[in-house]
DNA sequence: TAATATTAATAGTCAAAGAAAGTCAAACAG
DNA sequence: CTGTTTGACTTTCTTTGACTATTAATATTA
């Protein structure tokens, strides 16, 4: 027997691929209606089939008319952006090389001037000087740094 | 199943962008009628999604002929980022509250969609999911989710 | 007529119910 | 032991409705 998280990663890869989109729009409790499992089960799948790493990127929202989206990321798009992030990059890095790469793609013409600045604020070592970080806390510095990029000149 | 707090947003969007105005003026019983709801939707549309953070100001009066008249803010661009950082958001931030802000200025053209997906990706909770991080893998996250959105259709 | 009271027409508030999705840890299977 | 499945509990967002407050218009009274 197959396990049923094999079986809905299969079902939403088709479900793409037959509406041949990258994007796609699923209510939870209605896969899992599907599937007749528990709809965390949905949230399993999708945190550990269709995480950045494997090129998705999910977005979300509760309440009345919630969903969950999945997009594909497009490597086919930017080949040189996939290789950074599947290959490259790897589990850790330091904000040299963090620099380096963005300052590299910046140069590419793959993100502009203002987009790398967003980017550097985010990671440098200010950004991420926390020790025990409550996750809020990490976010506000993290999200003031990058805002001030834009009133920077 | 799209939310009527949407619809009723984006019509009250729509009628203002058509008139080519800042101010408009609407009945709230009228409206409701309108989208056959509890006039009280109204007041929740208005309160979530015409705020002063999001650069509206609203004004009413009750009794015969009362009215609501929704205003336009003009904020202009380094003021109101200005006033962000260094007055709104203060030193802790829920995911959900950066997600607004970034949404706000977004629709006041004062960051791209792209930028805006950046800042998202480096604020949102599957980048922030760490406990007691070594700081490069946090930055890792950090890094490969923005670079990811590059690559997003 | 001028002042005052009443009524009808609005809008506001708040809390409960409903509709999703998220989290986490325990139980389970290979 | 690792990865999967389940379910109880939480959080977020929306919708509705009963009740309250304010104002303009109208009727009444001094």
């Amino acid at each position: 027997m197959s396990r049923l998280s094999d079986i809905i990663e299969r079902f939403i890869k088709e479900l793409m691929r037959d509406a041949n989109t990258d994007m796609l729009e699923i209510q939870r409790n209605e896969l899992a209606d599907h599937f007749n499992c528990a709809p965390s089960q949905i949230n399993y799948v999708l945190s550990t089939r269709f995480t950045v790493d494997k090129g998705y990127y999910i977005v979300s929202r509760r309440g009345g008319g919630g969903f969950i989206r999945i997009m594909k990321l497009d490597t086919e798009t930017i080949p040189f952006v996939g290789y950074l992030i599947f290959e490259h990059i790897g589990d850790s890095i330091s904000q040299l090389d963090a620099s380096r790469i963005l300052a590299n793609i910046e140069e590419k013409g793959i993100i502009t001037p203002r987009e790398r600045a967003i980017m550097e604020a985010a990671t440098n070592g200010r950004s991420l000087n926390v020790f025990s970080p409550p996750k809020d806390v990490v976010r506000a510095k993290l999200l003031k740094s990058m805002l001030s990029v834009l009133i920077t000149d």
